[in-house]
DNA sequence: GCTTGAGCTCAAGGTGACTTGAGCTGGTGA
DNA sequence: TCACCAGCTCAAGTCACCTTGAGCTCAAGC
């Protein structure tokens, strides 16, 4: 495929795509006129880029985690089976600190959080608070991963 | 509290107090020496920051929450009760597209995203492919306010 | 009274993830 | 043949979110 075709099916940009394949989570031939040349599987890849996104990692951990699947060969089931199942346990990460924050919410709304010391919001259970300044769930997201 | 204090106990940089403060997130006094005074109730505000960072919300978006909060005095049980409550359905939201993923992710394994056409990963419910170029999970979070 | 250190302001720098622009090329239909 | 559009490269710009640095002030401890 055309980089324009990849763009329009993955919904991104043609610059973006370029992009990606510059940071290492896409790769391409060159056809006769220097022009790039995906293979279908790329549109996989791209998919596996939003999704990887919405849980928040970043660009490099995606490549990392796209290194695994194959150079050559287009991937096969199996490839894209790992690769899922090696990634499940972060979702289920994210979602569980989800979960605890929306019951931390739902405990400020009995507490009024009258109690600084015992609010959960406010002294939350992850430690997240004495990992440094930024913005941690996304850090979070990326050590582990995000 | 002076600003160091706060930053230590809300576990991010004296500057990005000062940079939080600049773009509306917080407020506060000048002493004698036209130093920044804090009120403790900043330390529940960081708290809150923080928070929502994880749930992907922008600074912005979490300075238009906090607007909500009163000026002048601290803020009350009542105050803190509604911001919890306005703000669950943001969590739940989040939790709700992440369960999807996962379900997306179970069906990969499942069927090994062979077929293009059929797979959740590759065809997500949510149609957030169409949105355009992006972090498109946290522009969603941004977006409808979830 | 002098140093030390916390704070202040303002400006610039850095990172991640892209987008935009300038200037060039190559394949295709009229 | 010519126009045109898709692509190409390389450089720079943008936005959010901070961090770093320079140069200055103030107040508290020795």
């Amino acid at each position: 495929m055309g980089i324009g075709d990849v763009a329009v099916r993955a919904g991104v940009s043609v610059p973006t795509v370029r992009y990606y394949e510059e940071r290492g989570l896409l790769s391409s031939v060159r056809d006769g006129g220097n022009r790039r040349r995906y293979p279908r599987s790329v549109l996989r890849r791209l998919a596996f880029v939003a999704a990887a996104q919405r849980v928040g990692l970043s660009l490099e951990e995606i490549a990392a985690s796209l290194a695994g699947l194959p150079e050559g060969r287009t991937p096969t089931r199996a490839d894209w089976t790992r690769l899922s199942r090696d990634w499940r346990p972060r979702v289920e990460a994210r979602i569980a600190e989800l979960e605890r924050l929306r019951d931390d919410l739902n405990g400020c709304i009995g507490c009024g959080c009258l109690s600084l010391r015992r609010c959960a919001l406010y002294n939350p259970g992850d430690g997240a608070r004495s990992e440094g300044p930024g913005a941690r769930w996304v850090r979070e997201a990326r050590r582990p991963v995000p």
